[in-house]
DNA sequence: TTGACAGGTGAACGATTGTTCACTATACTT
DNA sequence: AAGTATAGTGAACAATCGTTCACCTGTCAA
């Protein structure tokens, strides 16, 4: 019944998958566990279960409930956030699966020149693109003009496409022909160190 | 000989790993290789192996490359990326894997406020901290300024601490007694959609 | 023609998998 | 004091695990 300690547990097979990359076998989860007998840890993964905290597979083994490495998510910088002693944290989840819906039509390009660099842009970042999206008007999408493939805001005005670079240096673009959109950006990423 | 090839049935690992969240067993794999024999699925992991485009467990069990999900990555936007149809992946990686050394000491945060939107670092995004390291001059740390969490430039001139934001509208701030930092922001994300 | 070799089949191996059963000890209620 | 859950032990189960063996192709070189 003590919630608590249930998620220990749970913590505890976090802990073993972001070292394994994969979740425990019974057998494992002995000595995660510190159990002696294989029931008792078959015990605590059905309250598991129950609670929601892990799944199990069509064949019976653990399956990850966090797509990549989970992370905590904390809450808000300026509505002072608890001091990193106590630690409350409010969510624990993977940048991986928090980003990206569809991996296998995402991908990543590295940023370069500044045309969107008053959106928050800046060359060097890593912008998240996911194809087959239909782009919507104040969407980021990466499109093809003048045979070069550039960043711009995608908008309609009146029924009319306009490609608006987020950049006064730069004029807005009103395709003339075909538009090839190669993506809507779905996320920007800065690295810092 | 064929890497070519080769580097088709490890993309075939890895579409089974973004599905199902763990790599398949020997049997799992006869249907994703199409192979009749467990055998050909040893000798063909062998050579994949060999190649180190995957890796195997104290158990034998195969090992995920990419700690979570698989992105490709492609080249920069403005020097004329490949069209979407060819597709010349330069390399696959996971977001979580490219941005998080340390999971156990690297927590999320949204941010609340524009003291950092000079810097690219706008209000609901969310900023990456790990905690321990000893800040440089020129990092984004989060620091405790009047009882409250804030993200500041950390700089030092002539030996002395500043705390600058990223802002005109804020003044730097010259701590005047202990400073606690929480952590330094190693990246930044900004969902879009 | 012969030999070597890579690539696949099919069957078997011990080991480990998840699961179940019978049993014990402790704690708590009535 | 008696009864009833709760939590863990230890042994057993069929099934599946990764691995190995013998065997059957083709292909290419000598």
């Amino acid at each position: 019944m003590d919630k608590k300690i249930l998620h220990q547990y749970a913590r505890k097979l976090d802990d073993f998958y972001t070292s394994a990359r994969r979740m425990p076998s019974y057998s494992e989860m002995l000595k995660v566990f510190g159990f002696r007998s294989k029931n008792a840890v078959f015990k605590k993964i059905s309250q598991l279960v129950d609670e929601g905290l892990v799944a199990k597979d069509r064949t019976g083994r653990l399956v990850p409930m966090h797509g990549g490495q989970p992370v905590k998510l904390l809450g808000l910088v300026r509505a002072g956030f608890p001091s990193p002693a106590e630690e409350e944290t409010v969510d624990l989840i993977s940048i991986d699966e928090y980003l990206i819906s569809n991996p296998q039509a995402t991908f990543l390009l590295k940023v370069d020149g500044d045309s969107m660099i008053d959106a928050g842009i800046h060359p060097g970042d890593l912008v998240l693109i996911q194809k087959g999206l239909s782009p919507k008007h104040g969407d980021i999408v990466v499109a093809c003009v003048d045979n070069q493939w550039t960043l711009k805001y995608f908008e309609k005005h009146k029924g009319k496409v306009i490609l608006r670079a987020a950049n006064k240096k730069y004029p807005a673009i009103e395709p003339q022909q075909e538009l090839t959109i190669g993506g809507v950006v779905i996320a920007n990423i800065r690295k810092y160190r």
